[in-house]
DNA sequence: ATGCATGAGTT
DNA sequence: ACTCATGCATA
């Protein structure tokens, strides 16, 4: 199979995931939803349907080149290879970071209309847009599974079932969300995090080490990129809170620790794996951006047409449109507020 | 900081 | 097969 770790994912999930945010998910999307080239094609079924989609987002995908100031080198292949090598020592490295100008500026267009008779099938009559009401908090159960690496424990149930710290601890009701920390103070927590983090002196991979000395059950290591993205809120509103407490329990000891002198030793490493990134060349990525904007989420046999086209592993593709899906749907408060 | 990927839990 | 949280590798 692919690459193994050398730790065990651990199962543990979160117990309760509330059935679907709608009010949340609906302003943002239909935000994004705007404006589309809306490619008319003929209502041919399992014709040349894939043709002229191909060529559609073909099209579009040259027409996007002109704006496009960026150049990849890269082939699109997928290599894929495990070698164990060097465990990288320690995961200090200067970290350099310190501003979160981060900003996602994808400017994605859904188009929702017949294409063909697969693509109806897909099509999805929720383009009502009512203006984004107020969505902040949808506080709902967060989940946090710890797979990869080891050493973690459950946080599932976390946040919802008021687990670190509820704060408001209901009155005597079953609820089961309890909001507190609005976009507002996240937002503003996150950038305290940083701020204190690198006073301590303490990189982003050494919190996220660190977080499993913490002994709270259920929590374990993060890595680098959460943490990075929790201080950047490129996390899912949902993670994000489901972090925060988290993460402020750390940063509370680490500067109680810090003040009695009392150094924390936690630095552990054991990556050996190593795993080739995939890359996805430009004229591929931009085909497969007109693809999405057509469809989001292509059929399985579409994908297929879609990596034959594109010579990419067809499994490449699905990943992609899984996490452009993804990338789409992050909480980027900051746009709702 | 971010792109591509894995995996548990859902749908 | 998808979503969501998260990670390794890399720009």
């Amino acid at each position: 199979m692919m690459a193994m770790n050398a730790k065990q994912p651990f199962t543990m999930h979160a117990a309760l995931q509330e059935p679907k945010y709608s009010s949340l998910h609906s302003s943002s999307e239909a935000m994004r939803r705007v404006c589309l080239p809306a490619p008319q094609l003929q209502g041919n079924i399992f014709g040349s349907f894939d043709e002229s989609l191909l060529a559609r987002a073909e099209a579009l995908a040259a027409v996007d080149i002109v704006s496009h100031g960026k150049s990849h080198p890269f082939k699109p292949d997928a290599t894929y290879h495990t070698m164990s090598s060097v465990p990288c020592t320690s995961t200090s490295s200067t970290v350099p970071i310190s501003h979160p100008s981060a900003l996602t500026s994808h400017p994605h267009h859904s188009v929702h209309q017949g294409l063909d008779g697969d693509l109806l099938d897909h099509i999805s009559p929720t383009l009502t847009v009512s203006g984004m009401g107020a969505p902040d908090h949808t506080v709902m159960s967060a989940q946090i599974h710890p797979h990869h690496l080891g050493a973690m424990g459950h946080l599932h149930q976390a946040m919802g079932m008021g687990h670190p710290h509820p704060v408001s601890t209901h009155n005597g009701m079953p609820c089961i969300n309890d909001v507190e920390s609005d976009p507002r103070e996240l937002e503003a927590f996150a950038e305290r995090f940083q701020q204190r983090r690198i006073k301590l002196g303490v990189t982003q991979a050494d919190v996220g080490a660190a977080l499993a000395n913490l002994k709270i059950p259920g929590v374990g290591s993060l890595s680098q990129s959460t943490i990075c993205r929790f201080e950047s809120l490129t996390l899912s509103h949902n993670n994000m809170i489901a972090l925060k407490p988290v993460l402020q329990a750390w940063l509370e000891e680490a500067e109680a620790a810090y003040r009695e002198k009392n150094t924390k030793p936690e630095l552990f490493n054991g990556s050996e794996r190593k795993r080739k990134r995939t890359s996805i060349a430009a004229p591929e990525k931009r085909s497969l951006e007109a693809y999405f904007a057509i469809q989001p989420r292509p059929s399985s046999e579409k994908i297929a047409a879609i990596a034959e086209k594109l010579d990419l592993k067809k499994n490449v593709v699905r990943v992609w449109f899984c996490n452009q899906r993804q990338k789409q749907k992050r909480m980027k408060y900051s746009a709702v507020h």
